[in-house]
DNA sequence: ATGGGATGACTACAAGTGTAATCCATAGGA
DNA sequence: TCCTATGGATTACACTTGTAGTCATCCCAT
């Protein structure tokens, strides 16, 4: 089950709160988005298509629920992205992210914690 | 410049030597993929449209080297993998990272290293 | 009771992508 | 010299994606 980039931003909103109509979701969209609500009707349905969503009928109207958390998204996007860019390794990853400087020194901090606990683990 | 998944397959197999004919490229992908070579001259010619490649003449043939190279287009896609997935924020990314358990002993020493580095420079 | 707006269902359509096939020229071997 | 295999160029075609439009229906306000 792919989940496209505009997908994915109607996602981001029912995560955020839900359930959500669709006019709902429209309106959480309209800020960062130019989409017309039909555009929005359209990658819901295909989202409920997908397994994404799932329905509920209140009454003739539709409410939207995530089937698929963020949590477990993120693991598989990270996965997906980690073997098609990096070619499964972790470590240069982080390594561009750091280079990028795209890590605060809390961020440094924080993975330091985190190290330390996943050496522990093993 | 967009690449597509295919693409970056073709990518890859030039970022680890180039120049390269097309034939040389269609057979460093025989293993991985079952792509004809006609597939492989179309991704090619794609490539070169999109300005990713670039070709000398090399009697009737063309060698194919990258002028995007391997770094740019991680430091690209990582960005636009952190702004998408993670909102921008490149720490949370890190934690799904340790969390999803993607990280191999091995990885967990080189970020060690790697964070003393990062330490030390700041 | 009726007309208008909201709702889901269905349809549209161009661009990008995956995956080739066909065409035409030519270089290299028989 | 002639044929064939090979190279690039052009064309194909279905599927996904972005971005809606149309249609039939139904609820609410007048």
């Amino acid at each position: 089950m792919q989940i496209s980039p505009a997908e994915l931003e109607v996602m981001k909103v029912l995560w955020t709160k839900a359930p959500q109509t669709a006019a709902d979701i429209a309106t959480g969209l309209a800020d960062s988005t130019k989409w017309s609500s039909r555009t929005v009707k359209t990658l819901l349905a295909r989202l409920v298509e997908k397994g994404a969503l799932d329905t509920q009928n209140d009454g003739r109207r539709y409410l939207y629920t995530p089937l698929l958390d963020q949590s477990a998204y993120r693991r598989r996007a990270v996965g997906h992205f980690v073997d098609k860019v990096f070619g499964g390794k972790a470590a240069p990853l982080v390594a561009h992210l750091a280079e990028a400087r795209d890590l605060s020194t809390q961020d440094i901090d924080e993975l330091e914690a985190l190290l330390e606990e996943l050496k522990n683990d093993r």
